[in-house]
DNA sequence: TATGAATGAGCATTCATTCAT
DNA sequence: GATGAATGAATGCTCATTCAT
């Protein structure tokens, strides 16, 4: 890491929220220690209290950032007007490349329920989700693809719950192949069944 | 606890098992010590290793109780003819009646990449979802309510992800009314879109 | 073990005790537990507390036992007019039939300076071995195998040394035979610089 | 303890290891606590784990160094050419300045059998002792003290259990001045038998 | 700023011993 | 007498955190 740079402080920060991210993925944020994210970084364990005030700290602050991230590539796939096509690229994407972070995503879910913060930025997250997707289906519906009667709140949330599903089922041991195809069958279930309602 | 019944090892056991699903949903797995469970029950510490070799192979033993149980649930709850009310009630259930279960579910789920007798139970589980509502499903094509068409195995994995990102959902904070809307929507546009198939 | 017999816990004891001496030269005074030597009789731990009030104290009396029983078998193998045959199978008797033992006399050892009645009982036999080969010495003597002037208290102190220092040298890894060999050379050269004296 | 020197480490290794054998010594190895080693030297029980990866590995390495050292002594003394003298003034130096290193010893000696380390060094030390002795005893067969047909492996073996025995009696109760006859006493009887050969 | 030695509270685990049955 | 479940004190070891350099 290189010094006396103005910027280099939120680098140095950068650096080691992605080392941690590594790290806790692949060790769990409970078996990890601060010298495991340290050494791997070619750093001692001491410089990174100047970053971060505690290994919570660094945690939650992780989270956000993965939740931030998360949000941003959900943003940027949701964009174009077919969403059957964006979808399957969204959970290749989700599936291929970022294995540790589905994971990471349930340490954080698992530690919630006693993270004030963490709870609460799960909660901004999933609601800006729900919000992405809504927009998307609202979208939808101006182009007449589906029907004005549709709640694109609700088709939103089942959509995100179904997404959080998937994933959850790949880490219950279901091939990423079998995984794609039930997001594609759920999704397509959800749309069939909205799109030009019969009659 | 009373002594000398000959079955009494095995309700020792029960009840340590109960008691640190508790404790372990309460306080999570990693916060909660040894002496949590044992002072919860009213025992030493000591007396826990009589029935279990260490802290893990509680929480394991803790995990495939759970998996059953839930697996049990789930049987119990997919025998009724009417999908909608049987999944319905199965969802008031999860939700109303268990909140603890769910977080031990993700705090294995988290653990599972690390542990290979929990990876290997949760993917059994998972099957075993699958499979109950797969059975469902047969059923309803066999009364003629789904037709022939229908790939019953995917529907069933459909299903059981929407089950996993509903509770997900719920731990990211949505509301249990939305949740279960969630849940009535989602089941409701995989059956919609099956229902009558069009023609 | 058969109940009821009036010298059933004499017969009881010296079982425990001797399988203690196995147990323990085995695994190691430390390393051995309660319930190693209780499962190995094939009785429960608690039972040995009627025998012996502490593990210590089990271990105390069977160095006293294991102390007894190397006096006895020193004391019947002296009594032959040839030292050196008398020396010779006296040492393959330790190093043939008994290994255990020898390992059993250094944990003793170990513990002896931390514990006086061990202690005691270290002196009072080490005292019994002197005396015995004492007597031989002087049995010797009056053979006029050896001459008057010899003192045959430190004969005696040196041949027991030098017995010590052979098992010592086999538990540090001299092979057996070499051992035999370093106790006979031993012998001869005590005897062979004191039988005849020069002149 | 000073800090960031270089060398810094090793020294705090060995006032560990020195003050170990200290607390090893006077309360046996069971009993001693990691703490009791860390408060004696003033430092917390963390401390010692920065240089010695357990329990066991701080007494592994001490047996090492003590057995070095115990070499060394011996390497030192057996330089001059008169053994009687150097034997005698060796026995001082082990009988008092050195009373704790014996029973170290035999600690290592009991716990041998289960810790291949040790049982592997010790048989190395025992072949040092006896090849220093050797080199000792074949310059006295140069300086046609002993004649050439002496073996002078054989006759180290019988030295090296001598010390070995002589130390043993000690322990036992042996009085030191006792302890010193015996040992002057035996050299001699080894070299009288050996020494000018009759005829 | 970075370092890494030191801290110290915390926890899992063991096991000799007890005692109700 | 025997059993073995329960006890509880003891202890090795970990690791987040601090701080002198």
């Amino acid at each position: 890491m290189p010094k006396v740079v103005p910027e280099y402080r939120e680098q140095a920060r950068k650096k080691i929220l992605a080392t941690a991210a590594e790290v806790f993925a692949q060790m769990g944020y409970h078996e990890a220690t601060m010298d495991d994210v340290a050494s791997r970084i070619g750093v001692s364990k001491g410089a990174l209290y100047q970053y971060f005030e505690s290994k919570d700290a660094l945690f939650r602050d992780l989270c956000l950032a993965n939740a931030e991230d998360l949000e941003r590539s959900l943003r940027s796939a949701f964009t174009d007007a077919d969403l059957q096509r964006v979808a399957e690229e969204y959970m290749d994407y989700e599936l291929e490349r970022h294995p540790g972070r589905t994971l990471l995503m349930f340490e954080a879910l698992a530690e919630a329920p006693r993270d004030r913060a963490v709870q609460g930025r799960l909660r901004e997250t999933n609601a800006a989700y729900v919000e992405i997707i809504k927009r998307f289906v609202d979208e939808l519906k101006g182009q007449r693809v589906l029907g004005d009667e549709v709640d694109s709140t609700s088709v939103a949330r089942v959509i995100v719950a179904l997404r959080h599903g998937v994933l959850v089922s790949v880490l219950q041991g279901l091939g990423k192949a079998e995984a794609k195809k039930v997001w594609r069958d759920g999704l397509d279930a959800v749309l069939r069944g909205l799109v030009h309602p019969p009659g």
